[in-house]
DNA sequence: CTGAAAGCGCTTACAG
DNA sequence: CTGAAAGCGCTTACAG
C-alpha cells in the first residue's frame, strides 16, 4: 500500500472533481452511467475504502445502532439479537451489540460511546436501576431509544415485550389444573418489571384458584441455570414440599432440574416443572420442558422496526407493546397428580 | 436542548481557544489547572458530547477493536469474549462485536465495516473457509488482526487456541483406560482446524492404544446442543455398538446426553460420554461431565494483550500460540446414578 | 501557558 | 451532467 486512497486519489485519477465521484459512489442519478462505472471501476482496483467517520462527521448520520442487553448468552436473548440484526441489515444499519451484565455503570458507558459516535439510535434491554433520566438524556441528545424485554417506568419510550403476567399465569393454571395445590416459584427479582410481572402471573393464578399463598413458596433471585440448580437446596428444604415448581426462565427451569435429579428427585415425575421462554433445549430436554413461549423473534423484529421508523421520523407509540404469550405443553409436568394426592386438608 | 455543544461552545463561554479546551479536556499538562478545572466545569455543566468521528477524523486513532467470532451464544466464547472486553476496557477501547454464524459474507462485511470506521484492530475465530487474503487485506489497510480458537494457514498472523488435538487425546486415553476399546468421536467438521486437530487427537490415542479405527465410529458434523441431540440416532445405529462417545464440544455431549436418555439409556452409565471446553454447565450437568478445560480466559485475555501490544508497535509472533488443556474428570464416564431412576416420562 | 490556522475525508448546496 | 468551495468538530504543529 502507498498512500491511503481517497475521493480525491479517484477524482484525480480520472479527472474528474471529489462531488462527482462522491455522487456516483452512492448511485446518484445526477452522474452520467458511464461516469459512474468508470469511478466505481477506478475505486473497485485501487482499493478504495470509504471514510465512514468523515461522511458521518459530514452528514450526522453513523449509519449505527446501538443495541445493549444483560446478557448476550442468555438464549432468549439470541433470538431477539438475531432477528433484530436481521431487521437492521436490512436497511444496511451496522448494528454495534453491547453485553452489560446489569451493570448500570457498563450501560452508562456504552450509551456513552454511542453518544461520542453519532449512533443513529439504540435498542435497550435497561439494566436492573436504571432510571428514566438516563433514556431521558440519550434521547435529548438526538439517540432515539427504543426498549425490550424490560421496561423503565416514566421513560416516556416504546418498549416491547411479552405479557409476563399472563403468560406466567397461562403456566401455572396448567399446574393447577394437573391437581397441583402447592407451586413454588423459582427465580426472578422485584428489580426488572419481568420479575415482577411474571411474579404478579403467579400469585393472581394461586389467588383466582382459591389457593393460599405462602411466602416459602417464593423463592426469588435465580436468573441464570447455574442459581436455578442451587435454588434445588432451598426447594427442597421447604416444609411441606410444593409438588411443583413454575421458574422464572428456561434456564432457571433447566438448573433446576439437573438439581433436581442430583437429588435422586425425577423431574416431571416426582417435581413437576415449568419453564420459561421456550428456547430451543427446552424442546430436547429431559423431560423436555413445559414452558412458555414469549415472542421473542417478535419482539426483536417489532422492536427494530419501530426504531426504523423514528429514524424516519415517525415518533414511537411511547408506551408498553405488549406481545401475547403461548403455552408450550411437553412433558414436564406429566405426572398424573390426581391418584397420588394426599393432603386432604387442602381447599378444592 | 439548544444547539449541540461542541469544544467552541465552550471556548467561547470561557474566552478560550478550542486548542486550549481542547488540550484541556484530555488532560494536558500544557494548560494550567485552574483553566482546566474551569474548563472541565464548563463541559459538564453543558452538557458537552465529545465527537468522537471528529478527534478521530483527526488522528485516525478510533479507539475501536472489532471481536468477530461464529458464535455469541456458546458458553465457550462466552468466556472468551468476557476476557477480551476485560482486557480491552483496561485499556479504554471500545469492543464492537459481531456474530457472523461462520458465514464468509457476514465476515467479510464486518471487516469492511470496521476498516471503514476506521477501527484499531481486529480479534476473530475466522469463519469457516476464512482465505489467508481476506486477513492481508484487512493487515494491508492498517486494521491489524490476531485469531482466535481457530487458525488460517498462511495468513501469517498470531493466533491464540488450545491444543486442541492433544487435549482430544487426553479424554480418549481416559476412556481407553476405564476400558473403553469401541469409542465413537461426535461431532466437528473437517472444515475448521479445531475439528481437524480433535480428530487428529482422537485418532492418535485410539493408535497408540492399538485400536483400529473404523470409519462408522465417526459422527462428524454436529456442533451444537440440538445436533449433538439429533446425533444419537447415528450412534445407536452404528453395528456392534460403541461403549462410549468422545464429543466435540460441552454443547455436543450435553445434547448427546438428552439424546441417550431420551432413548432410554443412562449417559454415564450405558455409554460413557466426554465433552470439550468445560463450560459452566458441565459441573452440573446430569451427569456431572468429564471434559478438556481449554483456557478460554487465557486465549482472551492473551489475543486481547498481543493485539494490544501490536497497536503500541511491538511485532507479533505470526505464529499460533498453543494453551494447555487440561482434563477435568467428573461422573459421566462413569456415574453411580441416583437409586430410584429409571427413565422418565415416556416421550410421546 | 494560550491562540490562530490548517487539515483529517467526506457531502452539500450552489453555479454553470 | 460536472466542478469549486465551504464546512462537519476535532487535534496538531507552530507562534508568541
Amino acid at each position: 500500500m502507498g498512500q491511503k486512497v481517497k475521493l480525491s486519489t479517484i477524482a484525480d485519477a480520472l479527472g474528474l472533481s471529489t462531488a462527482t465521484v462522491s455522487l456516483a459512489l452512492r448511485d446518484s442519478p445526477l452522474v452520467a452511467e458511464v461516469t459512474r462505472e468508470r469511478i466505481k471501476e477506478e475505486a473497485r482496483t485501487s482499493g478504495y475504502i470509504y471514510n465512514r467517520r468523515a461522511a458521518s462527521l459530514r452528514t450526522s448520520k453513523s449509519g449505527i445502532v446501538g443495541v445493549c442487553v444483560h446478557d448476550i448468552m442468555n438464549p432468549f436473548f439470541g433470538e431477539i439479537l438475531k432477528s433484530i440484526e436481521d431487521e437492521l441489515d436490512r436497511h444496511r444499519q451496522t448494528f454495534i451489540l453491547c453485553n452489560h451484565y446489569d451493570e448500570l455503570q457498563k450501560q452508562r458507558s456504552f450509551v456513552d460511546t454511542m453518544l461520542q459516535l453519532g449512533a443513529d439510535g439504540l435498542i435497550m434491554s435497561p439494566a436492573i436501576g436504571t432510571p428514566a433520566t438516563d433514556i431521558h438524556l440519550a434521547e435529548e441528545n438526538d439517540l432515539p431509544c427504543v426498549l425490550i424485554a424490560r421496561t423503565v417506568e416514566g421513560s416516556g419510550v416504546t418498549s416491547f415485550r411479552g405479557d409476563d403476567s399472563y403468560g406466567m399465569s397461562l403456566s401455572v393454571d396448567h399446574l393447577i389444573a394437573r391437581g397441583h395445590r402447592r407451586i413454588a416459584m423459582i427465580g426472578g427479582t422485584e428489580a426488572t418489571s419481568t420479575g415482577r410481572e411474571r411474579e404478579k402471573g403467579y400469585r393472581r393464578a394461586l389467588e383466582t384458584a382459591g389457593i393460599d399463598f405462602r411466602p416459602e413458596w417464593r423463592i426469588a433471585g435465580p436468573r441464570s441455570r447455574h442459581s436455578g440448580f442451587d435454588a434445588t437446596q432451598t426447594f427442597l428444604a421447604i416444609e411441606d414440599r410444593p409438588t411443583a415448581a413454575c421458574c422464572f426462565s428456561d434456564l432457571v427451569a433447566l438448573g433446576f432440574m439437573y438439581g433436581l435429579s442430583r437429588a435422586g428427585l425425577r423431574p416431571g415425575v416426582d417435581i413437576a416443572v415449568t419453564g420459561y421462554d421456550d428456547i430451543d433445549e427446552a424442546a430436547i430436554a429431559m423431560p423436555p420442558l413445559t414452558t412458555v413461549a414469549n415472542g421473542q423473534s417478535e419482539v426483536g423484529q417489532r422492536a427494530a422496526a419501530a426504531l426504523l421508523a423514528r429514524l424516519q421520523g415517525t415518533a414511537g407509540s411511547g408506551v408498553v407493546e405488549l406481545i401475547t404469550p403461548e403455552l408450550k405443553v411437553r412433558q414436564s409436568c406429566a405426572f398424573d397428580w390426581p391418584d397420588r394426592r394426599s393432603s386432604p386438608t387442602e381447599p378444592s
